[in-house]
DNA sequence: ATAAAAGTTGAAGTTAACTTGAAGTAAAGC
DNA sequence: GCTTTACTTCAAGTTAACTTCAACTTTTAT
């Protein structure tokens, strides 16, 4: 009992792993090479992935898919370990260290929201008031410095 | 007073907009090539913007900072007139198509911000449950078509 | 035992979103 | 009027996030 089986019910090969989680294996190698994920080797030097994979992936692909860049979704996953299942404590860590991100996301798509709807009501003469929408704008007085975006 | 006077208080030169959007110059002329944005020509060959070119680009700038590309906000901009300052109903129409995508982003951060903090008060439990976050594994019994996410 | 299917690496190619550079033209300040 | 600053186009280079390909190995199925 010295080493573990990796037998296809404890472990996911890459093709399995692809199929569930809709990512190309292409992409989970390219991802492995970023940090982003990790596998343990079969004696054949193939990789057999922890069914807890399939869900760092899926916050992965929501992370991406509003905004996030790979670098930035490595750093808030970082404190969540890949070759282990996730303790409450691992989960609590990711959770504070992402959800400030995570608001200023979510104020970004409600200034949008409010930026469009806003304008309904008013007539589109509220631009000037509103900060999440100009503040590179706001700043331009203030010299040559560099402006900031958002 | 055939010609409007292009005057610099009434329209922005390339360089005045990139100081107060605070993108670069570049970038707006990359915008203008891909139909972002567009410009009317002095004499001498040279952009001359509408200062309501300000707020398109900082819709641009918010919408591409929550993950939509430069062609889906092509897509949800294309209502809304660049040769002149924009009428409530354009801003209607706008907020209108939009609207939806934007509350799909939404809900993506919800998903995340759920799946975070719902972790940490079940103990991990829960991934099975949730929907948007892995809809490609609940898709996988269904034969080989294309699988979805989110 | 052997063939087919799935996996391996490394290098090169692709697309989006820009930036940089070269060579020349226009506009603004004195 | 002249110089400086800002602008013009077009081509080529850059970075992120992958995909494709080639040549080869491992695993699975019969």
């Amino acid at each position: 009992m010295d080493k573990p089986a990796l037998c296809r019910n404890e472990y996911l090969t890459v093709g399995q792993l692809a199929k569930r989680s809709g990512v190309a294996t292409s992409a989970l190698r390219f991802y492995e090479s970023r940090g982003l994920i990790a596998a343990i080797r079969t004696d054949g030097n193939q990789r057999r992935y922890l069914a807890s994979m399939l869900r760092r992936i899926a916050l992965i692909q929501v992370a991406q898919s509003v905004g996030f860049t790979l670098e930035e979704i490595t750093s808030e996953l970082s404190s969540l370990p890949m070759n282990r299942n996730a303790t409450k404590q691992d989960w609590e860590r990711v959770a504070r260290k992402w959800s400030n991100d995570l608001e200023q996301k979510m104020a970004k798509i409600q200034a949008l929201k409010n930026n469009l709807t806003g304008c309904i009501g008013c007539g589109c003469l509220s631009m000037q008031k509103c900060h999440l929408l100009n503040p590179a704008d706001s700043l331009s007085g203030q010299g040559t410095g560099p402006q900031r975006i958002i």
